[in-house]
Parts: structure tokens; sequence; C-alpha cells
DNA sequence: TTGAAAGCGCTAACAC
DNA sequence: GTGTTAGCGCTTTCAA
């Protein structure tokens, strides 16, 4: 394989000479540069990222922690954060480099293996409630002493201080809540993934029944449901809340997110509940599945590819210079109102 | 940062000696030995891959291509060998680097790029019908030409000889057929995806009737659908299916992947259609989602988290050994019958 | 077993 | 603009 000793041979010029001006630090004279661009092509010469690398200590790549027990990539939320990353990974010519490790021995910290073997110039640490449980802020403060550049996204219960990406505004369900108030809904129900539900155990009524009170909606414990869209909790939730007559089911089901919502859907139309005639269905958190649903969903918030893109920007930011202190970066969304309401 | 340097001079050792304690080629003392592993605790050093790669040229990762333009995570049969994947990677201590690149210019080869710069050892395409139409043959000379070792999963029509992973047998849907005869099944209808169908094109019915005679079944047009799994496509196309009356549907279908399986389940619980009781599902290609369906899919072959094991680990033997000649390594696989059934 | 020294391919000083 | 030289941290001769 040429190196770029090779190509310098070639163009007859120096070493350093050619270095500079494939790095661009040197224009060089028309004739020179031309020649060494040609001696490049003619040798098919490829620099060696891991000799410049090693002089330049930057690895070039970012690391990515999912712990996640069932496979990484089932989740429709985790795909749309790493198709936003992904996209800007490409802009930022960075590679990804994906945790093998499931980090839960006691004592090992998310990633610090990547980053101490210089795998990877930081980290992004993609929490879901897998991690429910664990003490998160060994990982936080075990990763900023070895001076690793994180960011942090999705489900985060720690304490410490670290940076984050999340979207804008507490006020989702508001304004869910307020659009389908407008719309004339007094009869709402709820299907959520229940974290922190104790297995078996039932979403909170009195939690809803405030929550919708200000918007004069009631709601009953038989309209409320807990399940996970990948194994299909979800859908007999919803098939639960349904199955009764049109006068004793809710006119309108706010759900935790998309995912939730298209298993809903999918139940309606199933049993012939008219979407959003007999039924409205709107979710509280965005997800690009709604988008492309039978009948799109009313969802609220940015995207999640564009929280994806963010973290990665923000951890090319703290990578350039690791001494800012931890910030949380909030996306803002709207309510995008689709056919499902 | 501590350096090899700093370990050995606290060990009192010379820079060599720690190095292959180190790396298990030298025993030393036990005295010695243990001074130098007290020394990396002392210490907390750890190697740098970087620096060891550049001397023994191998970048200790492979890349993982995945030609998709949606998001590449949303597809439960790549989630699937993903898994595979990630599993064996753990075992082999390999790191997994994504592509960031789409490859769709003119004359870009496939994660081409990733090998040049030597920031992976060798490739794992998995192509999907993304691809479709692309020349992969060129895709594969060319990775050849450069040296690459390189595995081929899922979705591949060239004519280059290149290293594969399939599932053993062609007769995934012979053996499906002949269980649903056992069964007592007349009257079958089929779900697909429909590659290579004209866009609104329905499947043809020549093709699965021929195929059906032989046990003797039948089918009809209207007992046909195609559509994908994701965007709602095959739930549509089975409720068109499903919608007729009870002696005027199929009492079987049978489907491309657990994806269809489960979107067709979905579809004949919310028609409250009983499964199996008066429609069987079945799958010929097995994903491991219809496990963990509402009603358990018959589905057939090797899971497709092992076809992700096998490929990584033919991609290890490859790296190791580059000389030799492509082979399919075709995984066994067999009737899973499960309740759908 | 040990130590000294070479060098992987590159970039960055610092001379010219 | 150009060329020379010194390393980045590691593994690997090769001689002691």
């Amino acid at each position: 394989m040429a190196t770029i000793v090779d190509v310098a041979k070639r163009a007859g010029v120096s070493l350093s000479t050619a270095s500079d001006i494939l790095n661009g630090k040197l224009k060089g004279t028309a004739a020179t540069a031309g020649r060494v661009r040609q001696a490049v092509l003619d040798l098919g010469y490829r620099p060696n990222l891991l000799a410049r690398r090693l002089r330049t200590p930057k690895s070039g790549a970012i690391g990515l922690v999912v712990p996640f027990r069932r496979p990484i990539f089932s989740s429709a939320v985790i795909a749309d954060y790493l198709a936003g990353i992904q996209a800007e990974q490409e802009r930022a010519d960075l590679n990804l480099v994906l945790a093998s490790r499931r980090y839960e021995k006691p004592g090992e910290i998310y990633g610090a293996d990547l980053f101490e073997s210089r795998s990877v110039d930081g980290l992004i640490v993609i929490a879901t409630r897998e991690s429910y449980g664990r003490d998160v802020d060994t990982d936080v403060r075990g990763l900023r002493a070895l001076g690793c550049p994180l960011v942090w996204m999705h489900f985060f219960e720690g304490r410490e201080p670290v940076d984050r990406v999340t979207r804008a505004g507490a006020d989702a369900w508001h304004e869910v809540l307020e659009h389908l108030a407008e719309r004339g809904h007094k009869r709402v129900g709820a299907l959520t993934v229940g974290i922190g539900l104790k297995a078996g155990g039932r979403p909170n009524v009195a939690h809803y029944a405030k929550r919708f009170e200000s918007f004069g909606m009631c709601t009953k414990p038989e309209w409320l449901g807990a399940g996970e869209a990948f194994d299909g909790g979800a859908f007999g939730a919803a098939m639960e809340i349904l199955r009764r007559p049109a006068d004793e089911r809710p006119t309108a089901l706010v759900c935790e997110g998309d995912e939730l919502a298209v298993a809903a859907l999918q139940a309606a139309l199933g049993m012939s509940i008219k979407v959003p005639g007999e039924l409205a269905l709107a979710s509280v958190t965005n997800t690009s599945i709604g988008a492309t649903a039978a009948v799109p969903i009313t969802t609220h918030g940015a995207p999640g590819s564009m929280l994806g893109r963010m973290a990665l920007k923000r951890l090319a930011e703290l990578i350039e210079d690791p001494a800012q202190p931890p910030r949380e970066v909030a996306v803002p969304g709207q309510l995008l109102v689709r056919a499902s309401t």
C-alpha cells in the first residue's frame, strides 16, 4: 500500500510538502500541487488514519452506548435518534463505534473501555428504561474523571450534572389535551408504557383525572392501559379499552409515543372503529413512524432524528473544548396536527 | 495518561519485558509479572490501541454497511442480524464501526473508504432491497481488489462469487406448506413484501397456485397480498384479504416473514378472527418478533441472530486468512411449529 | 529473561 | 515554499 512517502517521491517533492498540501496547510504552486494530487491518484494513495491519529491524538470516532437487553435496534425511538446521529456523523466525518459490551458487571462504566483505549473521542449514551435502577451517577462521574466528553440521551434519572439533549418544554401533554379539548373531546383515555409501574400494575387514575380535569375532560380506570409496542402489549391494552360499546369507551386516546398510538390505531382499525371519526388518537412524543401510519398520528415535539443530530453536534463541541460546563440542549417542538384527530 | 514506558519504569523492568508480559508472550518470574500487573493497576494504564494497531496493522474493528434509505434500524430482520453480530463481536472483542456514508454516488464502493483508511479490517454488508438494481458485482470486485475481507448478508443479486451467509435449504415453503396440509388446510393465501413487484402490482397467482397445488391446496388472486410491515402496508393488505365472510377467505395465510405474519395477526385479531381457530398463520422466514407475538407464529429457519453470528465468525476467519476462496455459509434451520397453526 | 533500538505512517517543528 | 528531523505509543527484532 502506498504511503505518503511514495506520493512525495513520485511527485518529486518532500514529505512535508506532500503532507501539507494534502491537508490544505499549504497551497503550493499550481504545478507542485497538481503533481502531488496526480501522484495520489496514480498510486491510489489513502492516508492511514491510524497513523494520523496517533500523531494528532484523536480517534475520529465517537462511541455509542445503548443499554438495551433486547435487540438495540427494535425500538422506533432509538431508530429515530440513530438516524439523526448518522446524518450528522456523515456531515462531521466521524465514525460511529457501537459499544459491544453491556457494562452490567459491578463497577463497569458505560463506554469507559472505548474511551480509555482511544477507540473513540467521546460518547453518546442512549439510556432506556433498561437502565432503570442503575446508579447512572457513577457512570457520569467515572466518565468525567476520565475526561471523556459525554452526551446523555433519553432516560436519565441521576442527579449528577451532565450534557443532555431533551425535548423542550414539559407541556406536551398540555398542548395535546388543549387540542383535543378544542376538538370537543370530553371522554379521554390514555396508553402508556408504564415505566416504574409494578409488574401487572395499572396506571394511576387520579394522576390522569387531575391532568384532564382542567380541560373539562374526564377519564376512567378502564380507559387507561399500559404496554409495550414491541411485544404486542400495547396492542392488547388498546383492544381492552376499545372493545366496549361506543358509548362506554373514550372518544380520544392520548398515547405516550407514536409507537403506542400506532398500536392503538391498528387495534381500532381492526375493530372497524373509525379514526378519527369515532376515536381520536394523539401521541405526546413524536416518533417518525407516526407519520407513515395508515392514519397519520397527531403528535408533539421535535423529531427524534433532530435530537440525534443535536446530540452529535454537542458532542463534537465538547470534543473540541472539553472544559465546558454541562448543559442541557432542549430542542423546541410543537404540536403536529395530523389526520388522527 | 500512563504509557507502557511508565509501567515498565514503575515495575522496574524494561519496556519490552512489560510489553511481552502484558501480551502473554512472556511469563516472567511470578515476582516480575506481579510487579508489572501491579504497576498497571497503580497507574491505571490502558494500552493505546491506536499505537498498537499502527504497529500490528489491524484496526480491531469491522465495518457494517447497511444500504438503507429509511432509518437502518427500523427493520426487525436487520435488528435480528445485528443482535447476532453484536453478540459475536463481544466474544471476538472486535469493535463495530457503522458506515456513515450511503455509497450512492457513481463509482462509490460499499465501505471501501473504511477499509482503505484502515478504520476496519473487514466488512459485513447487509444489503436490503434498497440496493435493488445496484450493480453489486462492482462492489464485490472493488472490495476484492482492495483485499478487503467481506461477508455479504441478505439480499444479493450479483453474479460475482462472494462469501455469504444464508439460510440452508430452499425448501422453507415446502416444509411450511406440508405442515399446513397436514393440518388439513385447503384454501391458502399469501402475504409478501413484493420485491420486484411493480408499484401497485399484484403477486402472480399462477406462481402461488402452482406451488400450492402439489399439496392439494388452492388459492385465489384476492387471497394474495403485498405490503411492507413498517408502514402499515402489510396490515392493510391482510385486512383486504380477511374482511370477506369466513367461507370466502383462506383458512391459512403463508407470510414471507414474521413481521408480515404479525401484521396479519393484528389484522385478524382486530376483526375478531380467531388464530389459529379460524385462520392459521405461518411465516417462511424466522424473525425474533414472531416468538413474542400475541399468538406466537409458526415459522421456518434459523434465527436471524444466528446468521449474524455466523457472518461475524466467517469474517473473523477471512481476516485471519484472506486467501480463502469465497464460500457460502448456509445455516440450517427447520420448521418451528408454534401456536399460530 | 532482559535491554536497546528500529520503525509502523503520519504531522509538526524548525530550519533553509 | 521547501526539506529535515523528531516523535506519537506501541511491538518486535536482535544481542546480551
